[in-house]
RNA sequence: GUGGGCGUGGCCUAGGGGUUUAAGGCGCCAGGUUGUGGCCCUGGAGAUCGAGGGUUCAAAUCCCUCCGCUCACCCCA
């Protein structure tokens, strides 16, 4: 038997209150926001990925499905959202558009990872970008957009941690006195870190192990050492947060996983999670979109995994609304019957009312239990003699009551009871 | 990639060598007289007990291998 591959899922019916309640709310969001819509394929070419997240990330070192097409170039399908817009803002030459250009996405991400709760081999994310400038507020508008989402659908107890991560300023003074630091550590560093010390040295500073952040609580701080520009950049923010009364932890440890971040970044959690409990995060990285087309262009951004949000409302008993369901049901008897409940049906239907038609060769009995299975409020009966008649049985499911009335009254009768 | 837990009808579970022709609950279908739901009662369909191999007179039950699911580490949304 076929099955769902590995990390992934069907999001079944029963899912899908959750799905369309998020999806609206981020549109709703969004637009309130002057954020609009785009979609990117589902795959790109793999460049893009390896000069964005960088060489070096787990990402692109072992978490990309990359593929060859049949002409043999190398294809990635989207391991996250923020390079794909930026390469769109590129190459439709967004620039000339009004800056700052918001945008906002709603998109499968792939990564190949053992999965477990909250992760998957292919999840979704709601993201946004805002691409052209660099003002403090931008940031904290991005931020207020995350937590006010996340605030609609009802979540509570959210944490959100700050932190400024510099710029190529700010490291080129502050790495070698971090690597410095570390340097006299290196033989208590867990292995991962002994690469990252080369490699990534910002993220020695975020690893879990408990020695190495043990030798991470005393070592340079990045934001002790911002330049001029990053301080006041990151005051600024935090400011702006301020006015807009969101709070926040500052965390120096926090450090995002993609080689493009600077200066701000944050990431929103829900109060004492555990393991995967991160269910957005974001951030500066106003050198990306120079490295991939040379044109200096800052941008922040912010994305969050649409199933750890679920898997949290669920965790918090936040119930969606539901989706609505036909509230008619035509019941009939005999082939006449069946003839006239498929006209009604369709009436009903052309008349912008949900309603379905019993299944075929069943008892009366049969279809009011069905009806009532359903949920259906009101069940139209159409046996032989109410056909003949031009008549039709209305029954009130909730109240248990019915009355027969001329069949060119439903759609208006039932109209009403729609209201 | 590493480690733990688990795999019995669509779902949840019982059974841990022979009394099992694998049991129960939910769900599904049908009946409980003539054309009427929700409760109740009765019946039915539906399982190569994850797969393969081994031990044994006998395996869902014991052993091995594999596969899958799941949780955790790593990392991330």
């Amino acid at each position: 038997m076929y099955k769902t591959p590995r990390g992934t899922q069907d999001i079944l019916p029963a899912e899908q209150a959750y799905w369309r309640f998020i999806d609206q709310q981020a549109s709703i969001l969004c637009q309130r926001y002057g954020y609009q819509r785009i979609d990117t394929p589902v795959f790109e070419e793999s460049g893009l990925f390896y000069r964005s997240i960088g060489a070096g990330t787990d990402i692109v070192d072992k978490e990309m499905y990359t593929f060859e097409d049949r002409s043999g170039t190398k294809m990635t399908l989207r391991p996250e959202g923020t390079a794909p817009v930026c390469r769109a803002y590129i190459e439709h030459g967004m620039h000339n558009l009004p800056q700052p250009v918001r945008l906002y996405y709603f998109a499968p991400i792939f990564r190949y990872e053992r999965p477990q709760a909250g992760r998957y081999r292919q999840h979704y994310q709601f993201g946004v970008e805002a691409l052209g400038d660099a003002d403090p507020s931008l940031d904290a508008e991005v931020i207020d957009l995350a937590w006010q989402f996340l605030a609609s659908l009802g979540m509570k107890m959210l944490v959100l941690q700050v932190n400024n991560i510099g710029c190529k300023l700010c490291r080129g003074d502050y790495l070698p006195r971090l690597k410095q630091y570390y340097s006299m550590h290196s033989e208590a560093l867990c292995p991962n870190c002994q690469v990252r010390l080369e490699r990534s040295p910002l993220r020695l500073l975020d690893c879990k192990n408990p020695s190495c952040q043990q030798i991470a609580q005393n070592a340079p701080k990045i934001i002790d050492h911002l330049c001029p520009q990053c301080d006041s950049h990151f005051k600024q923010v935090k400011g702006y947060l301020a006015y807009l009364e969101i709070p926040l932890e500052i965390n120096p440890y926090l450090v995002r996983g993609l080689d493009y971040y600077s200066s701000t970044v944050f990431e929103i959690q829900p109060e004492g999670g555990g393991a995967q409990s991160t269910i957005g995060g974001g951030g500066r990285y106003d050198n990306l979109i120079e490295e991939l087309a040379g044109r200096a262009t800052p941008a922040v951004g912010f994305a969050a995994g649409i199933e750890r949000i679920i898997l949290n409302m669920q965790k918090q008993g936040i119930e969606p609304p539901p989706i609505p369901q036909p509230k008619v049901y035509v019941a009939y008897l005999g082939e006449e019957g069946s003839r006239e409940a498929v006209k009604l049906v369709a009436r009903l239907r052309r008349a912008g009312l949900g309603a379905i038609k019993a299944p075929g060769g069943r008892s009366l009995k049969a279809q009011l239990k069905q009806a009532n299975s359903l949920g259906a409020a009101q069940v139209v009966i159409i046996g032989e003699e109410e056909a003949k008649r031009g008549s039709i049985i209305l029954r009130d499911m909730e109240k248990g009551d019915q009355k027969e009335i001329p069949q060119q009254k439903a759609v208006t009768l039932l109209r009403d009871f729609y209201v």
